[in-house]
DNA sequence: TCCTGTGTTCCGCTATGCGGGACACCAATG
DNA sequence: CATTGGTGTCCCGCATAGCGGAACACAGGA
């Protein structure tokens, strides 16, 4: 279209120009104009004036009516603050879970949901560690893990309404929930408790006990969970419910103070 | 390009795509990845993957080594605070002005630096309020008023001293600094003593004395002032150091507080 | 009054960015 | 072990989206 041109450059000039403009007023400036806006950036009058209303259109900046300048808008702030949590996830996860560590050996995981699968982002093995236990980054299916069952109870109704109805409730083993109508209720109690619970659902003699972190919002991003081997697989593993929910907790806490 | 076409719509498809990208990240998914977006925004797979990796070229998305998937930037969370305080200066000035406006009869103002300028962003008039006071988005030099000397004493020094280099430091009335090195010397003495003072350089028989507003991080993002007619010039307001100070910091305390 | 700044609109050309399709890869399934 | 279905990445050719330049109205200052 005009400058650069490059060779393999895969960058979308218009793309590059609004998250210019956008860090533009991250750097001390609340409110700019196009020209100004143009002049730093090194853009047309036009081409930012074009670029600055298509932002306003999709709500990432406003104009306000007494300076007839421009501004981030609150959807800018609620998108700092999703990826705020998201980076302090990890940090504010350390301490709570070795914490926890002392008072189990079963294996700790973090995870968060994807589509309709669970994406384990963290990870601290017990001594008696099996390969059954999946790794930072692999996923796992929602319906037969306590992580999945936690933060699909959290969904707005309506979502996860959805949500379930489009799942593929295959079995894991015999112990698996394979009715929507079961599952649907399985997550109403997992919602009421405040944890959720997989007793040999996902692998025979296998269980995990999992409870959500929540942001500072109070909406859950994640949760923590236990799992381990255990004797009977009808008891699961609900003498960790209490530390479990600790956990999340004060990990959840350790989202929202001051840095 | 591709879909909708559509008539007068001003808005570029490509920046709008990247918007969308950035949104849905802020409805509860922290990591998302290309096929995901592509699917929830209805883009084409390819289309997607091109608007994340500007996006990540720009540094506003960053793909997490462990997962493959995206997720917003640190960037992304200090734009979302800057928002944030832009937004919450408005509320959290209203109080601390009203409280000052017992102290003074004065004209009180909130200001913050649009380039050279100085723009008024909030204001309370005074009983003897006449014309000479700029209504709310109305611009000033900064070289002439207390509001721009503060906001000027705050800059970083290189840029600070840019900038100085570039104005014009056209006097107002025979009060006014119009040497740059005399100049430069008023913004450290500004900011050593933690407010400026404008006597009698705007307006003849006027004076007025403004405070630094500072976001959570310490930045000052804008500055409070009382302008007034005062008996002597030379005096200026200085006996309402303490109190602007003290609304000042009143304002800024205000902007980092949980809501 | 002129001037210089702003934001906005129009227009025509072309390089840009679109979709479709193909590829390698991986994990889970049979 | 082959198949399947998912992913991210790459390529290519077409047409249209988006670029810069210019001209506009407006406002404030000199």
């Amino acid at each position: 279209m005009s400058t650069t041109a490059a060779r393999g450059a895969e960058t979308l000039t218009s793309v590059a120009s609004a998250a210019r403009i956008l860090r533009e007023f991250g750097k001390g400036n609340a409110q700019l104009g196009v020209s100004q806006l143009a002049r730093r950036i090194g853009l047309s009058k036009s081409t930012a004036h074009r670029v600055v209303w298509t932002l306003v259109a999709e709500g990432l900046l406003e104009k306000v009516p007494e300076t007839g300048l421009f501004r981030l808008t609150t959807t800018m702030s609620s998108l700092g603050a999703s990826a705020e949590t998201a980076h302090r996830l990890h940090e504010s996860a350390t301490i709570p879970l070795d914490q926890l560590r002392a008072v189990t050996d079963g294996t700790l995981h973090v995870a968060i949901l994807d589509g309709v699968d669970v994406l384990y982002i963290e990870r601290r093995e017990g001594p008696g560690a099996i390969s059954v236990f999946r790794a930072v980054g692999s996923r796992n299916l929602a319906h037969v893990t306590s992580t999945g069952k936690v933060l699909l109870a959290a969904l707005p109704p309506e979502q996860q309404r959805r949500t379930v109805e489009h799942m593929r409730l295959t079995p894991k083993t015999p112990r698996s929930i394979t009715s929507r109508s079961a599952f649907l209720a399985e997550l109403a109690t997992v919602r009421r408790q405040g944890y959720g619970e997989n007793r040999g659902e996902s692998e025979p003699g296998m269980a995990s006990i999992a409870a959500p972190i929540r942001d500072p919002l109070g909406r859950v991003v994640a949760a923590v969970s236990v799992a381990a081997r255990v004797p009977d697989v009808t008891v699961g593993l609900r003498h960790l419910a209490r530390p479990v929910v600790e956990t999340a907790l004060r990990i959840s806490a350790g989202l929202g103070g001051q840095r």
